[in-house]
DNA sequence: CAGTGGTCAACTGTCTACAGTTGGTGTGTT
DNA sequence: AACACACCAACTGTAGACAGTTGACCACTG
């Protein structure tokens, strides 16, 4: 986890929300959780050594974020995919993202941006040798720089706000089946494609790379 | 609001945590609670009459939905926008708007999605004459139902987390510029393209019509 | 055997209370 | 007058308890 820098002395106080949020979202993106399972509050809360009351605030963002289904009487349980909802989920991601590239193109100096995106690259190759959960969260954070360097907020937070249904969908699919869009190459063409500052090229490009991740995830 | 149909019999009974969403969301989008302005939790929920805890989860919520931004120690407080994050809000809509009409109009058979589409249009037109707050109802219906119809689940929950924060970019952009945005022809234009079945034309036309609202409400 | 009524356990919805932290204010000292 | 320190009020984080509802199981009755 390279983005967890400790601002210079800073304690890393997090609140239990927070914590008991990353838990569950892990818990739940991994399969410990499995798709359908009912969540009972007293029983989380047990097992996270917390409140009901801190645990539900949890719930309720993990509820937005898709990872969470309420059935009747918000009776909450994990939400189960299919083939149709991977796909509909990768065709949101694909038009947030070329939105992403795009803007990123008709930004006057690209130099930076390449610069950082090519370093996001380099770590997913430093990442193809080491474990799949890295290469995994290499590609993921080379997606989230994309939206991330555009300086559009909304743009990054409606991209975060997927991530945990993408992280699901990759789940759903098995990681094996996931490491075949990791390639490095594919990445490298839209790094490339953004550099020529012709935003067709880029969007067609982004779109494409969604067109195959999904259908990899789903074949 | 024809959309809340009672289901046969059944009580309506919402839990105070979503009529405390509702409340808070119409008290932020009408303005009564003015940007900038720190939330007290205390005194909120003093206000609706419930709990506190009861009362985080609804904030916890809207948090999410980009209308309160956090500050430090947990501190809330109504989100402000500037010209630039309007633009990035209209930009992320667009981007899945456009997604929306693409899909429909790669659809096999696009007759009883434009049937919905005319009868919403007709709302706007039967609103024209009615107040500002029912034209800006009728206007955003049409473009949910946009989304809706495409029954993609997870861009139409994309697009409704950023249903708060376009509802603010027009309450601060005073609803006497959004007005300019509810042209009933521009939204005819919009069924019309998707009718025709070329993606691209309807693209276009969807990109242009919220480049231009995103235009009038910043100008 | 079908149907009815009743009791019970399991959960969620909600509220109140307590603890910890922070920013401000007033007072005393030099 | 300026600074240091101590006290205080305001607010959020968290916990624990109570109430209401639902679904299941079981006995009773026609």
């Amino acid at each position: 986890m390279a983005g967890a820098t400790a601002p210079l002395l800073g304690l890393e106080k997090k609140s239990l929300r927070e914590q008991a949020l990353s838990a569950l979202r892990t818990a739940i993106t991994s399969g410990e959780l499995e798709p359908g399972r009912h969540l009972v509050e007293t029983e989380l809360s047990d097992m996270l050594q917390i409140s009901r009351g801190t645990l539900r605030e949890a719930l309720r963002q993990l509820e937005q974020e898709g990872l969470l289904s309420a059935g009747p009487r918000g009776r909450l349980s994990v939400r189960h995919l299919d083939g149709k909802e991977i796909r509909d989920i990768f065709a949101v991601r694909a038009a947030l993202e070329s939105l992403a590239v795009r803007t990123l193109c008709e930004l006057p100096d690209r130099a930076s941006v390449i610069t950082s995106l090519r370093s996001a690259v380099d770590a997913m190759a430093a990442a193809a040798e080491a474990s799949l959960e890295e290469r995994i969260e290499s590609d993921l954070e080379f997606h989230r720089t994309l939206c991330r360097l555009t300086g559009n907020e909304t743009l990054l937070h409606s991209w975060e706000s997927l991530e945990g249904s993408i992280r699901m969908s990759i789940m759903f699919a098995g990681i094996e089946r996931a490491v075949k869009n990791m390639s490095v190459d594919r990445h490298h063409d839209i790094v490339a494609a953004i550099e020529t500052g012709n935003a067709t090229l880029a969007r067609t490009t982004v779109l494409e790379h969604m067109d195959v991740a999904a259908a990899n995830l789903v074949a």
